[in-house]
RNA sequence: GCGUAGGUGGUAGAGUGGUCAAUUACAACAGACUGUAAAUCUGUCGCCCAUUGGGCUACACAGGUUCGAAUCCUGUCCUACGCA
């Protein structure tokens, strides 16, 4: 059977499990390590698809979940998939809507972030933190069975339950070139019992989207990558690399809630486990400090919405830190956001210009950010790929976080 | 000049005897944001201390009534509209 993506290697990290590489997709190439631009509903919010190629984008990854619930499976097959629909003629990945079956279910409501800054005390054993029951809980968005998850509509209300064949088949239907198993993101704050039965749900849905997907011809034309699971447990993480990486996904993401201390361990975990020659995407990650880690541990790819989220909330990334264009000490400060960055905003505004677009809610603002973010990111994971090859890896990431994360 | 309505915190605009340092919105100031419920959300927003809390000065200005006034009365000044 053909193979719809290739992936090689063509450095690697001394003594470590970093490597630079390329994967080879129908749309084109992508030079490893990456940061995949999120564009959710087929959109990067607030950049066309010229700016964000622009900023040094290789890819986007759209997300399923909303593409299914909005416009809908059957117009964007109408609208000739997600290729068409972006007019982004290079690689694209789909997320399952895994993530979803976290931030609308257990995560809803709730400040619960992906990555949690200071570790708090997790019970290992206990029942699951479910607070249905409590007066000011609001209703959750899902609810999971063994089969799936059952979706409740924020146009009309309406049930939809959503299996691993399902999110694969709406996968084949948008089309992109990278899709990601059916799995379940657990939140940070289930305790060890919850996260090992989802764990084995997670696997039973990721053989499930892996079956159902073979079955089909689009197994010759679009990857599917399995998604690691196992919260913060050391022995879950390896058991889900060993599971799944024995299965025959075209390569891994490496889901679910991290501790901001110790992602890099838990990266390490699973990327010793899963097999060396395919690619590994870290799902959701994608401040500077954290893809150093990433990288240096072994992954190939990363996405994240931080950089188009914080521009368009006014914050913006500088080699000396995060800024927010809306503090006071830069209304009428005539220097770009970073005076030696190529982007198209540092190139054209000062940081008072973009100053007052934010403040005077000028869709423009939020765009000049959005670009600097991207492109910092984006150059950033690219500067690492390049530093990596020539062997400069651990100097660069000295040099960055010294200077970045002064103060 | 007469009549009418009104003068409240940076602005607009509630309140119309005690629960008012004063609803709300905007502005301002700061914070958060990691497979996008997010062009969103949170906090502060008279002054001075303080941990709950306390003190001071405030609703045009000056007097007054009252245990108590942004709220009632008198006068002054100012504004808008109408009539001369």
């Amino acid at each position: 059977m053909k193979k719809p993506l290739s992936f090689e290697i063509t450095k690697k990290l001394d003594g470590r499990l970093g490597r630079a590489g390329i994967i080879h997709t129908p749309h084109g190439d992508i030079q490893t390590p990456a940061f995949i631009v999120v564009g959710t509903k087929a959109a990067v919010r607030g950049l066309t698809p010229e700016m964000v190629k622009e900023a040094g984008a290789q890819a986007v990854l759209a997300n399923t979940y909303h593409l299914y619930m909005q416009p809908g499976e059957e117009l964007v097959r109408k609208m000739g998939g997600i290729q068409n629909m972006m007019c982004w003629g290079g690689p694209t990945f789909t997320d399952s809507g895994g993530f979803q079956v976290f931030s609308l279910g257990a995560g809803y409501g709730k400040n619960i972030s992906k990555v949690l800054k200071d570790a708090p005390v997790v019970p290992l054993i206990g029942p699951r933190e479910d607070d249905t029951e409590r007066e000011d809980a609001q209703p959750r968005l899902v609810e999971i069975d063994h089969d799936g998850a059952a979706f409740k509509s924020p146009f009309d209300g309406s049930i939809h339950f959503i299996t691993p064949e399902r999110s694969i088949e709406i996968q084949h239907t948008i089309g992109a070139d990278i899709m990601f198993a059916f799995d379940e993101c657990t939140s940070p704050s289930e305790p060890r019992t919850y996260q090992r039965e989802a764990l084995d749900r997670t696997h039973r849905w990721a053989k499930r989207s892996l079956d159902f997907h073979k079955s089909r011809l689009n197994a010759e034309t679009q990857a599917l990558f399995g998604v690691v699971q196992g919260g913060r447990h050391e022995d879950l993480r390896k058991e889900s690399a060993s599971v799944l990486g024995a299965l025959d996904f075209d390569g891994f993401g490496i889901g679910g809630s991290f501790d901001k201390n110790d992602l890099h361990t838990a990266v390490r975990w699973v990327n010793e486990v899963l097999p060396e020659g395919k690619p590994r995407h870290l799902l959701g990650i994608g401040e500077p400090e954290d893809l150093f880690e990433g990288v240096e541990n072994g992954c190939d790819t990363f996405d994240c919405v931080a950089p188009t989220r914080l521009g368009r909330h006014g914050t913006v990334y500088t080699k000396d830190g995060k800024i927010h264009i809306g503090n006071e000490r830069y209304k009428s400060d005539l220097t770009p956001i970073e005076d030696d960055c190529d982007c198209y905003a540092c190139r054209q505004y000062s940081r008072a210009v973009i100053a007052h677009l934010y403040r005077s809610r000028e869709m423009l603002g939020a765009m000049l950010c959005s670009i600097h973010n991207v492109h910092f990111i984006v150059g950033l994971v690219a500067q690492m790929r390049a530093a990596l090859i020539d062997g400069t890896f651990d100097k660069l990431k000295k040099e960055f976080l010294n200077r970045y994360k002064r103060d």
